[in-house]
DNA sequence: ATTAGGG
DNA sequence: CCCTAAT
């Protein structure tokens, strides 16, 4: 019945490479897809990937004509959505109108796409946070923009991922399949549809055609054709009705959006949809666990809002997985397939903090204080409604955490693995210990935190650290815990908790965060957060309101939702944003090299406020002088109220 | 419980 | 980040 077909996204042919795919410039990508029997795509789950990921291991440099095994059914053509501009450049053997518009279509997908998924996380958020204030809300959101590093991730995202989303242009074109008894010949809509544009070179969408109120369900195939190429500018052959109606439903919705089948066109936009089939919202409600989709928010609703609020600015490539859910959940209208793996959840929702910290939450969460500084040049400028940051943000997560990548790669974070060999040789017997230790841990899994402690201890004999400085022991513990931890999670990878993850929006939700826990043996190390511009920025306004050193009360305030982020985290932090101010500002050069190899370029701006601040504490608070690592070089800069 | 500082 | 000493 199913079937895993690979889709090709790039169209080989228009590129001067060879059939390898191996042309630097124009990977050949593809994204596995199941094909169910009735003609639904649907995304290819963990396990299909990985196990067809297996057979094009052998040799990626071969185009992806998975064979061999019954269930795939092979690699298929279609227009070429990379990601990258350049390509479209390359399309030779399309006209241009046909290659841009299919782009346009993809990232209007796309971007529906994303805005579904914010919607989601907006409604998410709001059921976590009851307080919410308005008001406030907009402080942080712009802090977005100010995170570059975010946005890097997200182009690198968008230019190497793996998988690349696929064109709604070749969801159709799969739809015939084998399972479908009463469907064509797959070849007529694969090769006509999707590439036949050659010879329309005249395909200008024609909204003229289609004004007013049309109905879907009542047009016969000719109609449906006009109504095609009015929506597309272009003709097509193909003669299945429900295809040809889907493809109009998504081409007029810019999304997957299919559940409507009656539309009003009014100056050539879409004003209105008619949902007519709300199957999908009983179903919705009740399979969707994944936080991302959190409440269930209608889908047909947004896509609604974004219709109507008109222009999509961005794109996000990376939403294919959300897309194809969502054409799952319209499409199918029924049976959901799998729900992604709690692992996936947890990637998603890592890199979306990544990305973004947290600016709903975290600007809720100052609203609540009613902490809404005047000043922070950041703030001023938001507004929570900028989809547009919003959207990149959204993108610029799956892009970044690179969500095709198999989950296990990710998992190694840190240390651990060192020290735990080096207590491996501290103790011959250490490998059983350790053995044991994992076991444990994987037995007790969640409630490790204490009772890891615990077991940690008894993992240890007497005889074992005997030799072992008390400190040492500890150390030991702490990481072989640690490891014992890895290892747990990579096992029970479904259990991955969400800890990496959140760093902002939804930090206040992982309340479960491995990492920090440690009730009293106090072992497990807390995992490494990366602080994100959105939380330094936090921290930096945190300090010009409350002042340097009252970090409890920082913490208490624009850290209330970030459980992982302690006072004394926060005053470390700002150690190094002090130190990296006065390293950075001065020696010009230095700058430029500390930012190259610096991970996370700290904006200038926020570097002379940090500094700024210092100084001023400084003076008031403390004889100048006073600082050990900065005293030497009090900076007097006149800037102040900027920021 | 918080802070400051060293590691 | 962790740990400890000093508040």
């Amino acid at each position: 019945m199913e079937t895993l077909a690979g889709v090709d996204s790039n169209e080989e042919q228009h590129f001067e490479k060879t059939s390898n795919g191996k042309t630097v410039a124009n990977p050949v990508l593809y994204q596995l897809v199941r094909v169910e029997g009735d003609g639904t795509l649907v995304p290819a789950t963990d396990d299909e990937v990985m196990e067809v990921e297996e057979l094009l291991e052998d040799d990626k440099s071969e185009l992806p004509l998975v064979t061999g095994t019954g269930q795939l059914e092979g690699c298929i053509l279609s227009n070429g959505i990379s990601s990258d501009k350049a390509n479209l450049e390359n399309l030779e053997g399309v006209s241009l109108s046909e290659a841009t518009e299919v782009d346009a279509e993809q990232l209007n997908a796309h971007l529906e796409c994303m805005g579904v998924m914010l919607q989601k996380v907006k409604q998410e958020d709001k059921i976590h946070l009851s307080t919410a204030a308005p008001a406030q809300s907009s402080d942080y959101v712009k802090v977005d923009d100010l995170c570059p590093s975010q946005n890097d991730i997200l182009l690198a995202g968008e230019e190497k991922l793996p998988i690349k989303v696929q064109s709604p242009e070749t969801i159709p074109s799969l739809l015939p399949k084998l399972g479908d008894p009463c469907v064509k010949p797959i070849v007529e809509p694969i090769i006509s549809e999707p590439l036949m544009s050659p010879t329309c070179s005249s395909s200008q969408p024609d909204f003229s055609k289609i004004k007013g109120e049309i109905c879907l369900n009542n047009l016969s195939i000719k109609e449906l054709h006009e109504t095609f190429k009015a929506t597309f500018g272009r003709e097509t052959s193909v003669k299945d009705k429900l295809w040809l109606k889907r493809r109009i439903a998504m081409g007029l919705t810019n999304s997957c959006d299919v559940s409507s089948t009656t539309f009003i066109i009014r100056d050539n936009t879409l004003v209105k949809k008619i949902i007519q089939e709300e199957t999908h919202h009983s179903m919705e409600s009740s399979d969707d666990d994944c936080p991302l989709d959190g409440e269930t928010s209608s889908i047909s609703q947004i896509g609604d809002q974004n219709i109507e609020s008109g222009k999509r600015l961005r794109t996000p490539k990376a939403e294919f997985e959300c897309k194809v859910e969502e054409l799952e959940n319209e499409q199918t209208g029924a049976k959901r397939v799998r729900k992604p793996t709690k692992r996936y959840i947890e990637e998603l929702s890592k890199a979306d903090n990544r990305e973004c910290g947290g600016r709903l939450l975290s600007s809720v969460r100052d609203a609540c204080h009613g902490q809404s500084s005047p000043r922070s040049l950041v703030k001023p400028v938001c507004n929570i409604g900028s989809h547009g940051s919003a959207l990149v943000t959204r993108q610029d997560s799956f892009g970044g955490s690179g969500v095709q990548v198999p989950y296990v790669s990710r998992m190694r974070r840190g240390r651990p693995r060192e020290n735990f060999m080096s207590l491996m040789k501290y103790h011959p017997s250490g490998m059983s210990v350790a053995a044991k230790l994992v076991k444990k841990a994987l037995g007790v899994r969640r409630q490790d935190n204490e009772s890891g402690g615990k077991v940690m201890k008894a993992g240890h004999s007497p005889t074992d650290h005997q030799q072992l400085a008390v400190t040492d022991i500890e150390k030991e513990k702490r990481n072989i815990v640690a490891y014992a931890e890895e290892q747990n999670v990579i096992a029970f990878s479904g259990e991955m908790q969400p800890e990496l993850g959140k760093l902002d929006s939804k930090e206040n939700l992982d309340t479960e965060i491995p990492g920090v826990p440690t009730a009293k043996g106090g072992i497990r190390r807390k995992h490494h957060r990366a602080w994100s511009l959105c939380e330094v920025v936090k921290l930096v306004e945190g300090v010009s309101r409350y002042g340097i050193g009252r970090w409890s009360e920082i913490k208490r305030v624009s850290f209330a939702s970030s459980p992982f982020r302690t006072s004394v985290d926060l005053k470390d932090k700002w150690r190094n944003l002090l130190r990296a101010s006065f390293a950075q500002g001065p020696p010009d050069q230095m700058a430029r090299n500390s930012r190259k190899h610096a991970a996370a370029p700290i904006p200038i701006p926020i570097l002379l406020r940090v500094r700024e601040l210092t100084e001023k504490h400084s003076q008031n608070d403390v004889i100048p002088g006073k600082f050990p690592c900065y005293s030497g070089r009090s900076v007097h800069e006149p800037r102040s109220g900027f920021l």
